[in-house]
DNA sequence: GATCGATCGATTGTTGACAATCTTCAAAAC
DNA sequence: GTTTTGAAGATTGTCAACAATCGATCGATC
């Protein structure tokens, strides 16, 4: 039985702080597809009431993380390969492509140097062999790309399909041999972001995904 | 047989209910973009308490049919026709293909014939000018293509993505102007997914859902 | 011995009261 | 005249009790 904690979120709501912390046991592989969830249970682990547990796990399961029947206990969910590939990565790329092509003309610079922030924490990350920390700073540089104000639906979208990819990718941690890779390719991304033009970055960007993603679920075969 | 429209909902869960009725109001034009949803209003109005209520408002924000802030009122989304033109319709093309490419090899009997009485509630629909049932019908068609019992994921994101295509299309309902066409259209897609090779229907799914969805966001153009 | 049905415990669904937070608007300070 | 402050009202967030439903268990019947 996995036990649940706060982290320093005092100004988010009950809710919330729920959602993440399930999310995260979810995607540190602490909570395996399949196990229960039970309102009760978490209830009592993080001593508030259920309506709380309730909302999150209504949030969880529109995320792609978690399903459930009425009447019935809800549990993790899982994810099949052929998914992963024939349909999480290609829209992945699709949304993110998207979203490249509606900010290629007025990128800002704020934007930019949250980008190279990222790489930074990326580096320290791939020196220190800190996996999890290193794909967390992926996936932020990625969900910078697609943050948007005008479409928040487009974001939504996105974050659900990443998670699940997380959830397929818990399955097989072994991988990623040559952490310092990962910098370096977001650091490429990110110059050609500032100096190339747009079918060039699309060309590079596409490569990234692909091989980043696939990297994964492709290794897990034999 | 299968009745299409379930309107005996009393073995539903209130918060199905409540979900339902909001998202025919939003679809069917009487709320529209902007349009405020205070939980206490819709509870007196509809003589329940606000749990369910407020966990209807959670699932319609993650259908992208609301948006809401912590705190704040939760409102009826917005669409634009850029999302419309440059996400929503090739995401949903996307989850179509890979649908049929899954199920190509061994489509039942019984799918057939759903198809079947589908198009034939199409062609009354069209016969009778109706054209709220016609765009169920069309709806449903496709629904079945995508649905899946190994995969709810794959059928919730194409939920959300269709309702939001419809919350975008309310805008221009004076259009369609031969309605006869779609139980047509629908019937030569039915002939060839029992006949042709996979290539041919990959190719023909496309043209209809291009020629289909872009047929509405293209003509509000000036 | 097998099958059907009632009962019980466990779990989710619903409710109304109470708490926390936001917005509004008017009065005070500068 | 403009800005700040701080109540008041409105709205969402949280809680604990109660109701409805499901699955398992145990007998009764054949």
């Amino acid at each position: 039985m996995t036990s649940f904690h706060f982290k320093n979120q005092e100004n988010l709501s009950l809710r919330q702080r729920v959602m993440s912390d399930i999310r995260n046991a979810i995607i540190q592989g602490h909570l395996k597809p399949g196990d229960k969830l039970r309102e009760l249970d978490i209830s009592q682990q993080m001593a508030i009431s259920r309506g709380p547990i309730r909302e999150a796990l209504r949030d969880l399961e529109a995320l792609g993380l978690v399903v459930s029947s009425p009447y019935r206990e809800t549990t993790v969910a899982d994810v099949s390969k052929g998914e992963v590939v024939d349909l999480l990565i290609p829209i992945r790329l699709q949304l993110e492509i998207h979203a490249l092509k509606q900010k290629h003309s007025n990128w800002s610079e704020t934007m930019y140097q949250s980008l190279r922030d990222i790489i930074d924490i990326m580096k320290s990350a791939a020196d220190n062999g800190d996996l999890a920390s290193l794909v967390e700073a992926d996936i932020r540089f990625h969900e910078i790309v697609v943050s948007s104000e005008d479409s928040a639906y487009t974001q939504q979208i996105w974050s659900g399909i990443v998670n699940r990819l997380r959830l397929h990718f818990i399955k097989n941690t072994k991988l990623f041999t040559d952490l310092a890779r990962v910098p370096a390719e977001h650091e490429e991304l990110l110059i050609a972001l500032q100096n190339e033009p747009f079918d060039r970055i699309e060309k590079l960007w596409t490569q990234h995904i692909l091989q980043d993603d696939c990297l994964l679920c492709f290794h897990d075969d034999k």
